[in-house]
DNA sequence: CGTCTTTGACCTGCGC
DNA sequence: GCGCAGGTCAAAGACG
């Protein structure tokens, strides 16, 4: 996780339809092999919303949106194709922004059992392959059917007046901690804490170990909401923050204080562009939709940015399209959302698609390819510990 | 007064 | 077992 930053290098590919491109030239072989730029048009005034809408349709969850959430008159999205070895680049006009996708190294504190299922399900998967752990299935499933969570049951035990005085030991005794689904963000903002639409409230700060800048932790302040997330700032780039998500909101994202998401979910089979079995696979829970750019024009926010999209799936999870149907599987992308009308029609992406959203997806299998990696690599990890 | 941030202490997991 | 680093708690303070 610390030398996650080391993966990440600005660069940029001299590409039609890209006016730049953040990516890491270590993504791995079986990284899902979803690549595009998406530019937004220049008049549209809100393009957090519009993003946060795509985002969306990826599955992920709505509070990535408002990550997008910057002046520029062009942005960008940038997925990442599997075998991507050769970049380097300019450095992103100031009106572009950049999202890249990209796995999260595995938390050290990951389980010893979702280590074997991690092995087990990375080595040999390709970009479409449609291997599914059963506990990835069974880790969406608990999502999607609202099981409590480990970090839910961490909610509750705190709702709990016997549980939470400082009585940390019992906590959890027996058990090993089980992490969340996971979504890091790289984001080049000068704004630690972007605004995404949830309210979140801050229960610590750790310093991070070879660097400057400190780590972040906060929590949905929603109750029973357990979703949590950390921001960092990345040595290497102390432009960039790094945004990690950790659950799934049990709730639609709020009005935020200042009124920037006016979100309300949208009814997803009236709009045409997700079904309800497709929101309700999304493991984040609470599909929701931004209608309207307008909600979000208040956005307050300075936030001169490339964007690195970073995806990190559940320690246990390995996820394809053909298990996401059906309500109860999921993962945090939903390919099946995810088409070229569906993109022009919710994100009015100027000019002619052919070039990029569209060929983007049609000869990239859509998002259906993504298969989220899960790891756990101590070596490698301490071969960025030492690098750093 | 409610909400949020700060911050030191504490807990947990992991590697040696 | 020990040390380290990541993660969490919760009291205290700041703020509107």
């Amino acid at each position: 996780m610390d030398g996650r930053e080391e993966e990440l290098k600005t660069t940029d590919r001299s590409n039609s339809m890209a006016n730049s491109a953040v990516f890491s030239d270590e993504i791995p072989t079986n990284f899902p092999s979803f690549s595009g730029i998406f530019d937004m048009p220049s008049s549209c005034e809100d393009q957090k919303g519009s993003l946060g809408g795509f985002m969306d349709l990826l599955g992920i969850p709505d509070y990535a949106p408002s990550l997008f959430d910057f002046p520029q008159t062009t942005s960008s999205l940038m997925m990442m194709p599997p075998h991507h070895n050769q970049q380097r680049s300019l450095p992103a006009p100031a009106s572009t922004s950049t999202v890249v996708a990209m796995p999260e190294r595995e938390s050290a504190t990951t389980t010893n059992t979702t280590s074997e299922v991690l092995n087990s399900s990375t080595a040999p998967t390709t970009p479409n392959s449609s291997s599914i752990s059963s506990s990835s299935n069974e880790a969406a499933a608990n999502n999607n059917e609202g099981q409590m969570t480990k970090v839910q049951e961490e909610e509750a035990d705190e709702q709990d007046p016997e549980k939470t005085q400082k009585q940390l030991k019992p906590k959890k005794k027996n058990q090993k901690r089980q992490r969340e689904p996971r979504f890091a963000f790289m984001t080049k903002s000068e704004v630690d804490n972007l605004d995404d639409g949830y309210r979140w409230r801050k229960y610590g700060q750790k310093a991070v170990k070879n660097s400057p800048y400190p780590r972040s932790y906060y929590r949905c302040t929603t109750a029973g909401c357990g979703v949590k997330k950390r921001v960092e700032r990345s040595s290497d780039d102390p432009s960039t923050v790094v945004t990690t998500y950790e659950g799934q909101h049990t709730h639609p994202s709020p009005i935020t204080p200042r009124g920037t998401m006016g979100i309300a979910p949208l009814p997803h089979q009236s709009t045409g562009f997700i079904s309800a079995a497709e929101a309700s696979s999304n493991p984040f829970g609470v599909q929701q939709f931004l209608p309207h750019h307008h909600h979000y024009q208040q956005q307050q926010q300075q936030q001169q940015q490339q964007y690195a999209y970073m995806y990190q799936s559940s320690p246990s999870l390995n996820i394809s399209s053909s298990t996401y149907g059906g309500g109860a599987g999921g993962g945090p992308f939903n390919p099946s959302s995810f088409s070229t009308s569906l993109l022009q029609e919710r994100y009015n992406f100027e000019g002619p698609p052919s070039s990029s959203a569209t060929n983007f997806l049609r000869d990239h299998g859509l998002l259906q390819d993504i298969v989220p990696q899960i790891r756990k690599e101590p070596k490698e990890e301490d071969h960025h510990h030492q690098h750093q």
